[in-house]
DNA sequence: CAGAATCCGGTCAGATACTG
DNA sequence: CAGTATCTGACCGGATTCTG
């Protein structure tokens, strides 16, 4: 929790931040789109994921980690001669859908209009 | 531009995964939300920003270089007897306060359920 | 006043090698 | 197979000092 100061009239925005950070840092980075995109076909496992996005072992782990806290993702472990984990997608991932969507056809439109800026 | 391979079916949202970081980048970090959130009450010079928000200088001209460059903020110089810069938001900027809500909101109602998921 | 330069500790993405 | 361990180089936020 931040410390305010008492002459700090903007406490309340200063804790909205906080919101617009959870929101920002849940799809923040490199690889947490393209993870959920890729496994919206279908279910994948670590092995797979690996491959299809040619990631790292390490930064893989950490990325499906955050999504799994996140309940993006779930992560089911099957007992097999060699072991096998599964990634899938969550129903709460496909209802975050639209806020993805709102921010793709957001940032794309933004790009536009920097382009355009830089130009004239 | 990033090289895909033959097997890549999912060149499509590769490419909007681009539009996704603009957005995301907007308004990531510790201080980009703040400073304009201070900015909208009027214009504040630089030594203003630096003492109301307790920001190191250095950290303070890349936040406002990179919100300058993003169309969210003005920057104008006035000469005085000392020299006095004036940084303010922009129309621009007024105009994705909506989107920061919807952020703001999801942020929110998503730390909610991450928490109640927790303690079940 | 507005910032540039420098130094710092921490975190991040990635490559590589190794383990149960 | 599904990771962990280790090391790298880049970047981030910050403190401090210096300059036009």
């Amino acid at each position: 929790m931040l410390q305010l100061r008492c002459d700090d009239i903007n406490a309340d925005w200063k804790e909205r931040a906080l919101g617009l950070r959870d929101a920002v840092e849940l799809f923040r980075g490199k690889w947490k789109f393209v993870i959920l995109k890729t496994l919206a076909h279908g279910p994948l496992r670590f092995k797979d994921l690996q491959e299809k996005l040619n990631i790292s072992p390490k930064v893989l782990t950490r990325e499906l980690r955050e999504l799994e806290q996140n309940l993006l993702i779930v992560r089911t472990i099957r007992k097999m001669k060699q072991i096998s984990v599964e990634y899938a997608v969550t129903e709460y991932a496909r209802e975050t859908k639209w806020i993805l969507e709102t921010l793709i056809s957001f940032g794309e439109n933004h790009r536009k209009k920097i382009k355009a800026q830089v130009k004239a």
